[in-house]
RNA sequence: GGGAGCAUAGCUCAGCUGGGAGAGCACCUGCCUUACAAGCAGGGGGUCAUAGGUUCGAGCCCUAUUGCUCCCACCA
């Protein structure tokens, strides 16, 4: 007995139990196979710490439509997971987590803090791994990485030492930007500005030999305590004079020098800049050229330090407050001027950030950005959309020294070690005894690397790098990478340099970019305004189809979209149809019909849905070779709904009937020859829209007689020319214009279905219309059909297509005054059309410059309009009598 | 300061190399027609932001303008 489908879909009573086949089934594991081509994809690894949210959703689900397509196509194909130990966000989770146990970092040291970390990751880091399953996505379960396993943990470290030896990393004092809420450096990216309102302060600073003062305006007035100069511009009229003087640093009371720098602009504040070496980025830069000192007034938390006098031990903003009343109070302080500017805050903990002079470990970006540029600008590796390529070479163009250290324990250490006695730096794979240049005893570098530094690596570690290994021969370079443009700095363009410099090879074909899933409104989902929707929620209630299905429909890259609970719906509403669509068929299907094959003998209609199916094939495979994934689907959607169920379902209707119960030979075989269509185009569209939406399919698939046993659609389409009719097509379409003509009539009147009508069907195509007898009948709602080169009648409703005048005898319902208005009616919109493409077809610019193909097929149109046209012409006339 | 994107039906968005404007939802009318009322049939609704330009032809290409959004940048 075959199973029986209910009448409603409920995706959760199938989807786990789907997935757990395809993990059984090892449907997604692939050991390498050189007798194909490869498919590979690294995923996006999400964060140890992290849940589930739309972005995933979205990113995964586009990776998966791209894996399932390839790997139904017959590629050898991988698609490797894995997780990111994320180590400042894990480090804070943590550190918040010991708190509340009223411990921090300092009680239970570091090698007490990593096996709490470790502890961690083994309870929570393969959480988001099960939430990427309910999603159906298909990664190779055997090959799943992590960013500080033992494998990716020997990539970094080999990484580091190879560019330590190149001279492409080194160690040195910079300002970087210091987040004193977690207590690390962070790199350039990872601070994110936003505009805030603030205050010029406007500072005398007397002169050391007069009574005389400069005027210096100030955002942050508490760093005066690190001043060490002030600096005018060299060209500067007004202050020319004063150039190698001293000024007294107030509050301080200490002198400092008055340099000229061009780095000062002259038309900006006072033209006079206070020197900040230690806390500012182009201070610090001025202080280099003047060799003036480097004077740090804050320590980790942002607290002043010892020196900063008396200010010692406030916190930065406080100093400030006290600084600027002791400023009013000496009468240093000229003015106050509300300033909006740019503050920059610690991405992970929106702190405001520190710039401070610092000892870190930094990559030279020179050398490595260069063929990293080359290699998109000559296209070897495609970024899609286009346009942010652009954001990409602005980036790579303008970049700077990478700063790489991190303050953290939660990631991987630093290899290098520091001689206590000479200050000889080694950096070794293994650790040193005993410091190889005086013997003295050597300590390890106490910082880990920033998260980025192993994530960069991630197409070819989780291949195996450094080892040769057939994975990395085989795969390598991945084909694709999807994720979203929010990380193109931090992660895509590190991973194509380092993938130029360590493999010698760009680690990916193409870019594929999404943009952000923003909620119903239109912000941002995020967590702090609460305004996530959960996935999993999404799925439970509406199915992973349903939300996939939402996610790729009129998804295009690089575009923001919104979720719509609206849309998850109808995509829910898709799968039942669909799924209704098998019940339909099954539940026609002789029982002994387990096996199907195209008939000899097809009908009109067949030939026009086999054809019309065939050129779906065609399409949606050249949109995924595009990454078209949204206008793809839409192309399956819309054949299922518009075509197969609402138009091929409703004409194999009256055959499949009328092939039951009978031992008509002729309405027997006909039955068949539907049936086998039917679950023919089911197949194939089954298969077309596999990749989307994988659960129900799947369900399906094997509900339907197919040719596989247990575990899926094991293939793609193939474009059958064979399977061509366009004659019949374009004939089919006249009986599908007649039926749409009688049911508008018949609608505009209201008259229901159940009123039957004899139809007069007056047409040169007899024969195509005698084949179509039974289906007119149907869905035209007629009980006669009554086909004839011409027909002599009157008192009746008419209907006027380019192909054929129908006459309905529905006598009660005839208004002659009203029959001649609907037709004028129609006669003046074709009248229209047929001037609109008598100007075109008339015009020589046109006819000379426009394709073939489109003079073609206007002058196609042009004549049905005047087909129409003229029939439309005989009735208004026979009205009028 | 530099760069990018968006502006199309009431709402949310597609529109792939320029060839007579599309979908979903909402709305109106009629249908429980033996797959599906989470459905079916029929229908209304758009100066494709504005102004120029290129072209036989522009939602699409070019220029300018307006509005919204985002990214980048050290102006103290």
């Amino acid at each position: 007995m075959r199973k029986e489908l209910d009448k409603l879909y409920e995706p959760s009573r199938v989807e786990d139990n789907i997935y757990k086949l395809w993990e059984d089934g090892g449907y997604f594991h692939a050991e390498v196979d050189r007798t194909k081509e490869p498919y590979s994809m690294v995923i996006p690894p999400p964060n140890i710490t992290g849940q589930l949210h739309m972005g995933h959703a979205l990113n995964n689900t586009l990776q998966d439509i791209l894996i399932r397509y390839k790997r139904m196509q017959g590629y050898c194909t991988v698609w490797i997971p894995g997780t990111d130990h994320a180590s400042i966000a894990t480090e804070a989770k943590i550190v918040e987590a010991m708190r509340e146990e009223g411990l921090d970092k300092g009680d239970i040291g570091r090698d007490g803090f990593m096996k709490r970390a470790w502890e961690w990751n083994d309870k929570y880091g393969g959480k988001i791994i099960n939430q990427l399953k309910k999603l159906g996505s298909s990664c190779d379960w055997e090959r799943q990485r992590f960013t500080l396993d033992e494998g990716c943990s020997k990539a970094v470290e080999e990484v580091f030492i190879r560019l330590y030896e190149k001279g492409l990393i080194y160690r040195a004092e910079r300002i970087i930007n210091w987040c004193p809420h977690c207590k690390t450096s962070i790199s350039d990216i990872e601070v994110e500005y936003s505009e805030m309102a603030g205050h010029f302060w406007h500072i005398k600073y007397p002169l050391a030999d007069s009574d005389d003062y400069l005027e210096i305006a100030t955002t942050r007035p508490e760093t005066l305590l690190g001043d060490t100069a002030v600096a005018v511009h060299p060209d500067d009229e007004r202050y020319k004079d004063y150039i190698g003087k001293k000024v007294i640093l107030p509050l301080v009371n200490k002198e400092i020098p008055i340099v000229a720098d061009e780095y000062v602009e002259m038309d900006f504040g006072t033209g006079v800049v206070k020197i900040t070496p230690a806390h500012d980025p182009n201070d610090f830069e001025v202080g280099l050229r003047h060799e003036l000192p480097v004077i740090k007034i804050m320590d980790d938390s942002a607290v002043i330090n010892e020196n900063g006098g008396k200010y010692q031990g406030l916190d930065r903003y406080d100093a400030r407050k006290k600084i600027v009343e002791d400023l009013k109070a000496q009468d240093l302080l000229i003015k106050i001027k509300d300033h909006a500017h740019n503050v920059g805050s610690c991405q992970r903990c929106n702190t405001v950030v520190e710039p401070m002079a610092s000892l870190q470990w930094f990559v030279k970006m020179d050398s490595l950005a260069k063929p990293a540029i080359d290699i998109v600008k000559s296209g070897e590796l495609k970024i899609i959309p286009e346009r942010l390529e652009k954001v990409y070479m602005n980036w790579m163009d303008n970049i700077k020294d990478w700063c790489i250290s991190r303050q953290l324990w939660w990631g991987h250490r630093i290899p290098a070690y520091y001689c206590d006695e000479c200050d000889e730096v080694i950096v070794s794979r293994q650790e040193p005894q005993s410091c190889n240049k005086c013997g003295g005893s050597v300590r390890h570098d106490e910082d880990t690397l920033d998260t980025w530094f192993s994530s960069a690596l991630w197409p070819f570690s989780t291949l195996g790098w450094p080892d040769k290994t057939e994975d990395l021969d085989y795969f390598y370079p991945t084909s694709t990478l999807v994720t979203g443009y929010d990380i193109i700095f931090f992660w895509v363009a590190r991973m194509i340099f380092s993938g130029i410099e360590y493999m010698g090879e760009k680690p990916f074909d193409t870019v594929l970019l999404h943009g952000l899933v923003r909620d119903e409104d239109g912000h941002k989902m995020s967590k702090s305004l609460g305004n996530g929707i959960d996935p999993l929620d999404v799925i439970a209630e509406y199915g992973a189809d349903a939300l996939r299905l939402m996610l790729v429909t009129g998804n295009s890259p690089g575009n923001d979209m919104r979720y719509s609970t609206e849309r998850v719906r109808s995509g829910r509403g898709f799968a039942n149809k669909l799924w209704n669509a098998t019940r339909y068929i099954m539940m026609n299907l002789p029982e002994e019909m387990t096996e199907i094959e195209l008939p000899k003998k097809l009908s009109i209609e067949d030939k026009w849905i086999l054809s019309k199916f065939n050129t779906l094939a065609k399409e949606v495979t050249e949109n995924l070779d595009k990454f078209e994934l949204g206008i793809a689907v839409s192309k399956v959607h819309d054949f299922i709904w518009d075509i197969y169920c609402d138009w091929y379902i409703e004409l194999t209707k009256p055959r499949i009937f009328a092939g039951e119960n009978t031992d008509d030979e002729n309405s027997i075989e006909s039955a068949r020859a539907a049936q086998n269509v039917l679950v023919y185009c089911m197949r194939g569209m089954l298969k077309l829209l596999h990749p989307f939406m994988p659960f129900i399919t799947e369900e399906l698939w094997q509900a339907i007689p197919n040719d596989c046993e247990s575990i899926m659609i094991a293939d793609w389409v193939e474009y059958d020319d064979s399977l061509n009719f366009k004659q019949e097509e374009a004939q089919f379409q006249k009986i599908i214009n007649v039926i749409k003509g009688v049911r508008a009539s018949r609608a505009e009147m209201n008259v229901p279905p159940s009123k039957k009508a004899t139809l007069y069907i007056e047409t040169d195509d007899v024969n195509v219309f005698v084949e179509g007898d039974i289906l007119l009948k149907r869905l035209a709602y007629a009980d006669e059909i009554v086909v004839a080169k011409s027909h002599d009648v009157s008192d009746m409703i008419t209907v006027v297509t380019d192909s054929a005048r129908v006459f309905i005898p529905l006598d009660q319902l005839v208004d002659k005054k009203k029959e001649l208005e609907r037709l004028s009616k129609d006669k003046q919109a074709i009248e229209k059309d047929i001037n609109f493409l008598n100007a075109k077809l008339s015009n020589e610019g046109f006819l000379n410059k426009a394709p073939r193909k489109v003079v073609d097929g206007l002058k196609a149109k042009l004549e049905k309009a005047m087909d129409k046209n003229a029939r439309l012409e005989q009735s208004i006339k026979d009205l009028k009598g």
